[in-house]
DNA sequence: CAATCTTATGATTAAATCATGAAAATCAGG
DNA sequence: CCTGATTTTCATGATTTAATCATAAGATTG
């Protein structure tokens, strides 16, 4: 019962590398060069998982995305997407349009496997991945990039949400500073521990009621953050 | 506890930066400056993580990648290469000969912590059985830092969670106070053994029903301290 | 059953960590 | 290329936690 998954870059080197790395996992894959390719491929067959370049010739890699999200027997395919590093936009743009997780490029076998691993993972538990989070009095939706409290619209930055989404759908567990700049800002940027704090600050300020009693995201001192696994 | 890492670079100055940030952020670091030797260090002592120059004189550091990856014994240690910028294509090269992650000279000691602490979390990432670890009447969530006896929370500080979690992961070994402080306090910190009295007594009164006849953690006179390995 | 260890305890001091305000750097859109 | 917004860094003060020390209590040994 090996997962399938399909593969879809028009750059032969990627596509190598990455069905090499899957193949050595145990993984079975199918490799397609471009969009039309790849749509008449899932037509005929299933797959457990697509691993799709954002920047594909012909049908773009984001509207090959929108195509199968949007669509009955394919939505529920977990996709996840390899973008360039600077196509920093893009990120946000292909978590928008339903993508289960991205991965920039370049990058090494073992991120590609954990990620490959951890969305199986996900999606095997887990049936369908809400689209709205609901914690408290808090409503966030990870479609339109909105969160709600008590009805009324809270306005956050990108890392805010990033950050509040990373902690709320992992919630419970604690995380240090560096795994979080390792989980929400992942290998883009080399940034300084101490300023997960302020965002952590910005965070509560816009959804706490009383931000010097967080209700939400909790300090563990010694150890770094975590929203309550109570709520 | 502290992770090991082997530096291979030919270029003294470059293996003295590395080995300089490595150091102050608590890891132990050994330097060689060509192949033939890091190999013969790889054979004798275990390395967490290997740091690889792609250009070395001799055996290639790219050769030493693919040597170490094919063998049994060696191809768990994850391996970071070093690149001139302008290699471009030894880039995605060096990520399919198995190197784990890779660093574009010139780096900054804070990309280079960033990515050894993160291939190193990828490394060491404990399967999810062993996240919750039960003993007797306790249990104890690594996730959540959570610790329940009979099902009612206990709150630890950090240094109390870490030394209850060391401890009842070597159960049965008994551990004297300089091991205790090597083992949790993992930096180079100058503490003194008598510390371990203080948090022992107050891990104590926290979990034991009678602090003064201790069920978990036993008092070993003139040896140190264990948790029973019958529990 | 002392004498002499070793460990336990309570109180005090020291240190580490976090929250906060503000400035500098970076980014995105016009 | 400018402008406002966001992100990052830095410095400082508050707070919690940890480390130390002095002393009490408890073992061990001869």
């Amino acid at each position: 019962m090996k997962p399938k998954i399909l593969v879809v870059d028009d750059e032969k080197d990627i596509l190598e590398l990455v069905s090499y790395n899957l193949k050595k996992e145990g993984f079975e894959t199918t490799a397609s060069a471009n969009g039309e390719d790849a749509l008449n491929l899932i037509r005929r067959d299933t797959f457990n998982l697509i691993i799709l370049d954002l920047m594909l010739p012909g049908i773009q890699g984001m509207e090959l995305c929108k195509i199968l999200k949007s669509s009955e027997e394919s939505s529920s395919i977990p996709i996840i997407m390899l973008t360039a590093k600077n196509e920093e936009l893009d990120k946000v743009l292909g978590l928008e349009i339903g993508a289960d997780d991205y991965i920039t490029k370049p990058f090494s076998p073992r991120e590609l496997i954990a990620r490959v691993k951890a969305v199986l993972r996900r999606t095997q538990e887990k049936p369908a991945k809400d689209r709205v989070i609901k914690i408290a009095d808090l409503e966030i939706n990870t479609d339109t990039y909105q969160v709600k409290k008590r009805g009324r619209l809270i306005k956050l930055s990108a890392t805010e949400f990033k950050l509040l989404v990373y902690l709320v759908q992992r919630k419970g567990r604690v995380f240090n500073r560096d795994m979080l700049l390792n989980g929400v800002w992942k290998d883009e940027s080399f940034v300084e521990p101490r300023t997960v704090d302020v965002h952590i600050r910005r965070l509560r300020a816009q959804i706490e009621d009383d931000p010097s009693a967080p209700v939400y995201i909790k300090t563990r001192r010694g150890i770094g953050y975590c929203v309550d696994g109570e709520l």
